[in-house]
DNA sequence: TTTAATTACTACTTTTTGGTAGAATTAAAA
DNA sequence: TTTTAATTCTACCAAAAAGTAGTAATTAAA
């Protein structure tokens, strides 16, 4: 009942990314002290990442990160689905094959209602919370 | 966003032994075929389940499995509790080290309330619950 | 007392996730 | 044109979770 390292690493980043304007090129290095996450495991992330639209990269000297889309636009949803941590609909929580009310799981009505909720909130958080308040890194 | 295996072909095996009364002993074959669990690892799980005193072994031939308690005071979590499915409530879903009002992770407001209502259903919801309606296995 | 049916134990293999190392590539600056 | 600071790629290593194999221990029935 918990998301993936990669996931809480990747919802970081990005809610970190927006806080300066978008001009501004944040290098690895940076992120990985800021945000305390080990420079390698961190640099696979932003491939990944590159790879997933969320941010663009300018390579060599002087190069670096920043978002690809406006951060009031990028939901933690979007992070999360792209690193398939949140299981589509189809699929109840216990994951016994798909789920319909003719043929349900023991969890399946009980589950509806947490889900939907815990889903519109990650659906309706953008990654620019961060500049709406103090948190930590 | 999901739970392990383990969490959650405990929860339908413990769920499917509250169907029988409490004299009658399942054996891991039943359990494993109807369950559609592979033997060798429902056998590993059962034994966790004894350990913890979810059931009561009873060994050698004509043994068998049932439930240690009444199926109606055992919930979901305890059994998630069991299997650390279910992080304790200091640690936010960030993971980022202990969240607190002064010292918040981006998702600490948005998560309280998804996350008691999702620990309030599992406290709630007991294994006894097949016995009130239809459910696939 | 032997046999068959059952759980319990120990150890291994496989898969997934998390993490690391090192070299290649790029492009600005010197 | 060389150096330097950055991203990217390929490959590996480690830890945890999932799953398998074989055998020992137990007990009732034959």
């Amino acid at each position: 009942m918990q998301l993936s390292n990669t996931s809480k690493y990747a919802i970081r980043i990005l809610s970190y990314m927006a806080r300066e304007d978008s001009e501004y090129l944040y290098k690895s290095n940076e992120l990985a002290k800021t945000l305390n996450i080990s420079y390698k495991f961190l640099t696979k992330i932003m491939t990944e990442l590159v790879k997933g639209k969320f941010i663009l990269s300018i390579r060599g000297r002087e190069g670096g990160f920043r978002l690809n889309n406006p951060a009031s636009s990028i939901t933690i949803l979007d992070i999360l689905k792209h690193f398939q941590a949140f299981t589509d609909f189809s699929t109840c929580i216990l994951g016994n094959g798909a789920c319909n009310p003719h043929n349900k799981c023991i969890l399946h009505d009980k589950w509806a209602s947490p889900r939907k909720d815990i889903r519109n909130m990650f659906a309706t958080t953008t990654i620019d919370i961060v500049n709406s308040e103090d948190f930590k890194l």
